[in-house]
DNA sequence: AGTCAACTATCTACCGATAGGTATATAGAA
DNA sequence: TTCTATATACCTATCGGTAGATAGTTGACT
């Protein structure tokens, strides 16, 4: 059994997402790119919804693991808040992309359910993951990770709209240094 | 010549954009609520960028008017920060209604040309604002503005995909006390 | 005042393109 | 022989958009 198809069907339709939305996406489009047929990606995933709950899964796998690669047990809060704004970063400069999350929390209302819950899920394990990183005797926990989040959510957004990398730079600049202060 | 039916499709129109986004949003929905038909939307934009262009045009006078309303001469920067913050506040509760240009900016690359230059347009016009209520003394003005802006913008999306305004509340909270600290 | 032409705003009836999705055939591998 | 992964061929629904007819209004000329 390969899965290679239903690999690089992720890998395009994950990068065609965070680039354009999941409703400016089509089987067609995804075929395409791999010089199959549309009715061939039905194969794989016979529903629309059935691929977008699988490139959610699989970035959020991606995403939590590369956050765990770039830190490490002895990492202070500051370096582990750091390594997230870094991973937004890396994505926003090397390749213009997203957070798919973000694309798709915007879109949330026109989503599938089962797909929304997926993606909100993805945000609250994000903020869960920013709440433990804080320093130990930070208060308002919750809260500070919720601005944490909602500002690097923002910055790519802003960023991405405008076309220029510093508006992120700038944006999520105070986020680390107040880490610091905290 | 009445401009009625012009406008309430503006209406509807904004209203079903900050909810679904753009490529979600068909002639035929808004005719519909109007009671005509889609070919009649085309008499009044003939091209859906058109009702585009014209959408985030008024989104903007509005959202800008609305901003003086709720300030004076006299107010201070952190009274113009928070008139800022809860407009799009009142946005969410009132109606959970998404940021216009958040949304659109979201889907920047697939939006035609002119339209992603009214939408950026926008939100340079709202970090200039920002940057010119914060306190006189305060260094780093644009980039701070930037980080404002963009904590709203991801406050609004994270609170609504979750569809809980307290996501909103926490993750702003903080941004008017640093005003007053800055 | 009456007539006619132009304009406004809508309609019906389409168009080609594309959307997501299905049924069935088929080639190759296990 | 059965399973895997593709193809062909097609479906219905909807998309943005167009052409042309039509009813009501307005304004100018006689």
């Amino acid at each position: 059994m390969s899965t290679e198809t239903r690999n690089r069907l992720i890998e395009i339709a994950t990068d065609a997402v965070r680039r354009r939305g999941y409703h400016a996406v089509s089987f067609r489009d995804l075929a395409g790119s791999l010089g199959i047929k549309s009715a061939s990606v039905h194969y794989h995933f016979p529903q629309k919804e059935d691929l977008g709950a699988a490139i959610v899964a699989d970035y959020a796998t991606a995403y939590f693991a590369e956050l765990e690669r770039r830190t490490h047990r002895s990492s202070t809060p500051t370096a582990r808040l750091r390594a997230m704004r870094d991973v937004y970063r890396d994505a926003l400069g090397d390749a213009e992309l997203h957070c798919l999350c973000g694309m798709l929390g915007a879109e949330a209302r026109g989503l599938p359910d089962a797909l929304r819950g997926s993606v909100n899920a993805f945000f609250e394990a994000n903020v869960a993951w920013v709440r433990e990183a804080l320093p130990p005797g930070v208060r308002d926990r919750r809260s500070r990770a919720r601005q944490f989040v909602a500002t690097l959510q923002g910055a790519m957004m802003l960023a991405g709209s405008l076309d220029d990398a510093s508006v992120f730079d700038d944006a999520t600049s105070r986020l680390l240094r107040d880490a610091g202060g905290w």
